[in-house]
Parts: C-alpha cells; sequence; structure tokens
DNA sequence: CTGAAAGCGCTTACAG
DNA sequence: CTGAAAGCGCTTACAG
C-alpha cells in the first residue's frame, strides 16, 4: 500500500472530472484559436491546399504541433462530398486460416496503395453472419465489399449495389446477384487433377470433399465426375465421400476406404484439410507409397511430406489483388455487368499424385 | 452495340447526373417526413428507445423499410458523447503469415462479441510503416490499438494514450512507454527447449535465429545461452546464426553447418520458418534422423514430417484472446499503470528433439 | 488569399 | 411521449 509518486486528488476531483474521462482531443477551432486564423485557413493547410500564405501556414503548423493536433477523418469522410470512408470491407472464411489470410494479404497491399483501410470479418460457413456483417458493414458505410460468401441467395445486396456500394465476390460466386467475382477454375481444375491421376494408370479413384453446399466444392465434384466420364470410366459406382469439413474427419474416411474391400488406387482430395487428412491416413496406414493422392489447393509444407503431396495450386494473391483492383474500378465509377474473372490453377507434381497403380 | 434495354438518355443528363453517381441514401430526415414524425422520433425507434408510442414506431418501421434506410453509424459515432467509434487498430507483422492471422482471429472474436469491428494491417517488420499506420489508425479514431511492435521506440504513443486511445502491445513488449503487453515466456520457453535437447546429451546445440533488433528473438537468444550456461557448457565457443528471415536461407544455413567440420548434433530454431528451414536441410542432408532439432513456435503439419518436430509452442489464440481483453478493459477506463502478461509456452516432443548425439 | 455561414447525418440537452 | 434547436468536427459554397 506504498503511495504512488504522482499526486491523488481525493473523491470531490474524481466527481468533478472522473479519472476514466481522457483529455480529449484538440479539433480544428483549437488549432484555429492558438493560430488566430479561421478554422477554414486550419483545414486548408491540414489538407494541403497551396493557397496558403506561408506565414499563416507556418503559424497553423506552430499551434497544430503544440496542441498535438490529429485530424478527424470520420468527420472529414462525414462532410466530403462524395462521401467515401476509405474503407472497405472484407468477409472472408476464417482470416485465421491460411488461405483466407492469403486473399486478406493481397487486398490489403491494393488498397493500402490507395490509403484504403480494410474491415476483415470471419464468416464461418454461416449465412446468418454473411447478412448481419454485411448489414453492419453498409451501416459504417464501407465504400466497397469483398465477400467469400457463406450464404446462397444475395439478392438482398442488389439495393445496396443500387444505393453505391460497391461489391466483388472472391473464391465464390454470387448467387441471384449481378457482381463481379474472381474465382480459381475450380472446375476445370480438377478435372485435370483427376485426368492426372487417369493417365498415370488409376481406375478407382476416390473423391474426398467438403459439403456440396459450397459452390467451389461442387464445381470440383463436378470437374471429377468430368474426367471419370471422358475417360470412359464408371462416374456412378465411383467412391464419394462428402461433408469432409477437418482433417480428422478426411483421415478417418481414408481410413475405412483404404481398410474397405475395394480400396481405391488414388484418392482425389477437393480441398487443404482433406488433403491433409489424407496424406495422414495414408502414412498412418503405410499406404503412402502405395495410393496415389492429388490434392486441390496448395498448403505449406506439402513439398516436406514423404512421399511429397502433389496438388492443383490456387493463387490466393492474385485472386485477392484482382477482386480489390475490380471493386476499386467499380468505386471509381464503373457501372459496367457484373463479370466473373478465372484464374487459372496450376499442377504441381512433388510425387505423391505420380504413384501408378499397383500392378 | 445492340441496344440496352433500359432507355438511355443522352449526354444532356449525363451532365446533369452522372451515370457514375449513384442514388445516394435516405436519412434520418427522409424517414421522418415520409412517416410524418419528427426527426428525434426516428432516432429513438432507430436505437431501440422504448418510450415510443407502438402506433408511431410502426410508422417509422414502415417508413425505413419502404426507403431502405440504413443508419449512417460514423455520424452517430461523431455525435455521441462518448465519441467512441466501435473500431479498433490491430497492427500484424503480416495479415497473411499463419500466427498472425491466428492473433487476428482471436482479437476479432473478443471485438465482435461487443460489436466492435478490426482495422488490419500488416506492418512487414517496418519502424516507419508502424509510425505511419498508427498515425492514421488515429486520425480515424479508433477506440484502441493492437500493436505487434516493428519500432524500437515507442514514446510517440504516449501522448496518443493521453488524449485516451487505449494501446496494448502483443507478442512484443513496448520500448519507452508503459502500456500493457501480452508476451510469450521466450526466454523462459527458449532455455527449457534447450535444456531438453541437453537432457538427452546434446553438447554442441547450434542457434539459428531471426535477427536480434526483434525482441522476441533476442529474448530467445537468452535463454539459449541460459540454459547453455547452466549446464556448464562453453556458450563463447556456441555456433549461432542470426538474422535468418526465411526457410531458405535457413536452410542454406544449417546445410553449411552440418556439412562443416563440427557439425552439431542439435539444432535449435527459433521460430517458424528457420524450424522448416532446418528440417528440409536436414531431410536433404539425410541426417534428419540422426541431427536432433528443436523449434520454438508450433506449426500446421508439423507432426506430419518424418521425423515429426519437436517444438515449443506458443498459444496465439490465449495472447490474441488475453490483448483484446486487456485493451477492452482499457477502453472501459481502467488506468492501472501498463503491466505485462506472460503467456506460458508447452514442450511438444514428437521425436525430432528426442534424437540422442551420436554415441 | 481568407473566413463566416451552412450543412454532412446523427445525438444531446432541453422544452413542451 | 414528442420534437425543435444546437452541435459533434469537419468541408462546401460563397462572399469579401
Amino acid at each position: 500500500m506504498s503511495e504512488p509518486p504522482s499526486p491523488r486528488p481525493g473523491p470531490s476531483r474524481a466527481q468533478a472530472e472522473p479519472s476514466t474521462q481522457p483529455a480529449s482531443r484538440p479539433t480544428m477551432r483549437d488549432v484555429a484559436a492558438l493560430a488566430g486564423v479561421g478554422l477554414k485557413t486550419v483545414s486548408r493547410v491540414v489538407n494541403g491546399v497551396p493557397s496558403v500564405a506561408p506565414e499563416l501556414a507556418a503559424r497553423v503548423h506552430t499551434a497544430a504541433d503544440k496542441l498535438g493536433y490529429r485530424p478527424n477523418l470520420t468527420a472529414s469522410h462525414l462532410r466530403r462530398s462524395d462521401g467515401r470512408t476509405a474503407t472497405i470491407g472484407l468477409l472472408l472464411e476464417d482470416v485465421g486460416n491460411p488461405f483466407s489470410a492469403a486473399l486478406h494479404r493481397a487486398v490489403e497491399d491494393v488498397a493500402m496503395q490507395r490509403g484504403v483501410f480494410v474491415l476483415a470479418g470471419s464468416l464461418d460457413e454461416d449465412p446468418v453472419r454473411e447478412r448481419t456483417l454485411v448489414s453492419t458493414l453498409i451501416d459504417r458505410r464501407v465504400d466497397g465489399l469483398i465477400i467469400v460468401p457463406a450464404g446462397t441467395d444475395h439478392s438482398y445486396l442488389i439495393q445496396e449495389q443500387r444505393a453505391g456500394t460497391a461489391v466483388v465476390f472472391l473464391d465464390r460466386q454470387p448467387t441471384l446477384l449481378g457482381a463481379d467475382a474472381v474465382v480459381s477454375d475450380n472446375r476445370d481444375g480438377a478435372r485435370r487433377a483427376v485426368s492426372h491421376l487417369i493417365a498415370a494408370g488409376h481406375r478407382r479413384i476416390a473423391y474426398l470433399g467438403d459439403k456440396t453446399s459450397i459452390s467451389t466444392a461442387s464445381d470440383r465434384f463436378g470437374g471429377y465426375l468430368e474426367a471419370l466420364r471422358s475417360a470412359g470410366l464408371d462416374a456412378e459406382s465411383a467412391v464419394v465421400r462428402h461433408e469432409l469439413r477437418d482433417v480428422e474427419i478426411a483421415e478417418r474416411a481414408v481410413t475405412e476406404l483404404v481398410r474397405g474391400r475395394q480400396p481405391p488406387t488414388a484418392v482425389f482430395a477437393s480441398q487443404n484439410l482433406v488433403t491433409i487428412g489424407a496424406a495422414r491416413a495414408l502414412a498412418h496406414l503405410a499406404m503412402a507409397d502405395r495410393t496415389a493422392l492429388m490434392g486441390f489447393d496448395d498448403f505449406l509444407l506439402a513439398d516436406s511430406l514423404r512421399p511429397a503431396v502433389s496438388v492443383m495450386a490456387q493463387d490466393p494473391a492474385a485472386m485477392g489483388r484482382l477482386a480489390a483492383q475490380l471493386l476499386f474500378r467499380r468505386i471509381d465509377g464503373d457501372d459496367s455487368p457484373g463479370r466473373t474473372y478465372v484464374i487459372p490453377t496450376r499442377l504441381v507434381a512433388r510425387g505423391s499424385g505420380e504413384i501408378p497403380p499397383p500392378a
């Protein structure tokens, strides 16, 4: 209970001026008063308008520094004629997952170049959360919105577009709404991945995927089926497992399949976590060198596993960058019809996808 | 050149009302006029104040729906007596890297519970960028700031704290500033990791680390030295490599060391990317089963490499959560002296760290 | 070149 | 319970 070094006023001060109430920030008026100039002159100096007498400008700067003045951007945005907040919203699946994080960084880089900040949020595949977060971002008057959608009805955004809020979809297409979208070539990428396995001689190729309500998952499944059909394989009796949401579930699914009566000789995993689960299951069963594995979407350390995992790599940096560029084009006034931009995937052969079927 | 379905007025319209100018959003005044009530009544209804006659409230709701009214939160924040924007700033090393992304998600979860949004930015270890981004976040009047600092002088934040902006440091301590900080037990964690290697019988233990200007790196180096000394090992002649910023550089450094005249029997890597580089180098040299490896900070798939990589795991979720909780405590008025909170690390033995030295 | 008035969309403080 | 006036911190539109 030692006495603090600085003097502590009694409770009477706490009532008149509670200690939780910090000193408020100086405003332009304060600066103007101290500098002995008009409010508008301070505004000009702060905004770098050149037509101010050097002597006045100097006085303003001195006063501003003395008071520790910082302009209030939210007030300035409110009054500005363009009504811009220099803020965009970015709704991702989960800011903490690697794919979302890569998208985020790419968007940030484009936005920061324009002095625009990013309000990011995680949707966790929840359509209700999508609508809630879109709503509060609109209420904050973001200039635009980049959305990796969780829902399957985006007609609620029509009025927002009309009201002047730019909207771009990322990774997944909008539904019931015309808007720009940037997506991977999910269907074709999956088709090429599976064709790669077929070319190595495989006939029993299992599909392991996420829930089909996610459009990318169903597109990739479509590509899988297409590859089977165009090779004359029986797509009807193919081994298919949907709804694999995480590593453990995927691992169990693969373990079951491989231990089953007619184990697949190759596995196509439609997504990162599923690929990792599959690799893990094959390793545990000591089948990793005998069962081929192709994953959709690359991941860190895929090249360090044994065998190294072959994938159809997406390009999240290119996707995020393009989405941001499209958004700013819209914000700058482009009102052409919404378009979908497809970013190609790339086959990365590392070993697991090149394992031949048993002779 | 086909005619668009909707009528297109000529250039005269384009001048009076350019097509890039979207319809502006309705305001409270518009709603009040349509509902035939006062402005303040609309405000009450929008803010859920109960003392409004049900009949009036219904008229307001009808009018608001009809116009597609959305409240302008930035205007409301500007006028509100507490001056809060319900926004916090989060400055990370890089929103795209896994550790930063995990911190981000944890902060988001705490913030969203309070209806607070997060403006995130990447500093890329650049002190200038730190000051620039802090400045613009202050100008946007964020309620608080969570910073993974890049700089080594934070005295510039003293006036911001005084002006009422809450500041919490994350992962690294502030310098020349009193503020809350949430950090891992870097020094002690490193000491325990290296002691773990010593207990396995190692005497030549290499240190591989990031640049020493990063406080966490120097703390971990300190723990490494402490472990050597307390085991009576010669810290002076220890094999030490700093400035390893990425996987490739670390990989080269380890390759050189292991091929050298007195190769280490164990390696302590102070950071994720360095650990991965070390694992990769040992694998390529076919020394992974003969050279022990301990990393600081866990990473995805560490358990799937062969041998699986032992680490001192940090808890980014707990770190981010606590930082956010502390920030909101400050925002709510806590003005006690800044404190440092240390989150313990946990030794995860997976194999690589338990390899004994050659007999 | 400079500044007083009006207003961005809302809440506060105050009458009725 | 309801609303007209004033004002948050700034920019716009307009005089001087």
